[in-house]
DNA sequence: TGTAACCTCTCTAGTGACTAGAGGATCAAG
DNA sequence: CTTGATCCTCTAGTCACTAGAGAGGTTACA
């Protein structure tokens, strides 16, 4: 049985963050010492492990949280979970999307300039302030 | 003299969130009608408009009250101004690249299954309980 | 002049996913 | 027995807004 530090360390989830999951539902209540501390077992480790998992490959809590409830049904089909994984997907793929668009704007802008004017002079500030300047969509 | 909602239709920000600039001090308190309605000049208009720029392009609001404040002083160097923006463009390249190598593993995890097992057998669900089974970094 | 539709005001609270800190109890090592 | 690490609960803060309540103001048209 492991203390709350203890599955902090192993999972490299944080302490508080830990307590924040029981808080929203998504880790179920562990046991408890008499002097009220929290008791994990393997399960727990399991769970939590799963949760850090997909939060390190951006899925929401929210996600998580369908795919923990697909988990409890080993005998069903998993098509919602493959679901959920595509729709993550596409939300990656959409913020790169945008983030591509912005760089490509930003290396423009910034090459306007190269910092030894005066602001007024300046393409980055001038650019900022006048999206007319802009080549791309963004 | 534009009142809150025109300022919102001419710059696309909405009318909560102009408040919400005037409050954290980021757009100076306007002129106010007798009635106590918000009156705002061309120079409130262009204020929004180069905030409005920069939050599109990904800038926080922290980046942005810099520079403005160096936008105040149009006698002095502009190179705080193009640091603010390389540092922008590094961190929008580091998202990226995260971004790159989560939309790796989750292709390749996504490929493991295509929905039409039990839960229990599927390779989605699998790779997200055991970070074991990634390829790549993330 | 009436009235309906819309705009604006302030204020509070909620979002997501935590993070920080106060103030106190408990535990393990020396 | 003491010290320092760890644990507990609770509240409040983060970022950049967004939503809603309830009251008052403005505008267009009959």
């Amino acid at each position: 049985m492991l203390s709350i530090g203890e599955l902090s360390k192993r999972t490299t989830v944080k302490v508080p963050t830990i307590r924040y999951y029981e808080e929203i539902g998504l880790l179920p209540e562990p046991e408890r010492t008499k002097s009220n501390q929290r008791r994990y077992d393997a399960a727990g480790l399991e769970r939590l492990s799963f949760i850090k998992h997909a939060r390190d490959l951006g899925f929401s809590i929210e996600a998580i949280s369908k795919l923990i409830e697909l988990q409890g049904h080993p005998d069903q089909s998993c098509k919602a979970a493959t679901d959920i994984a595509f729709s993550q997907l596409s939300v990656i793929r959409a913020k790169m999307k945008r983030l591509r668009a912005l760089e490509k704007e930003l290396v423009r802008i910034s090459k306007g300039c190269n910092g030894d004017r005066v602001s007024e002079d300046c393409y980055v500030l001038a650019s900022l302030a006048e999206h007319r300047l802009c080549k791309h969509e963004h």
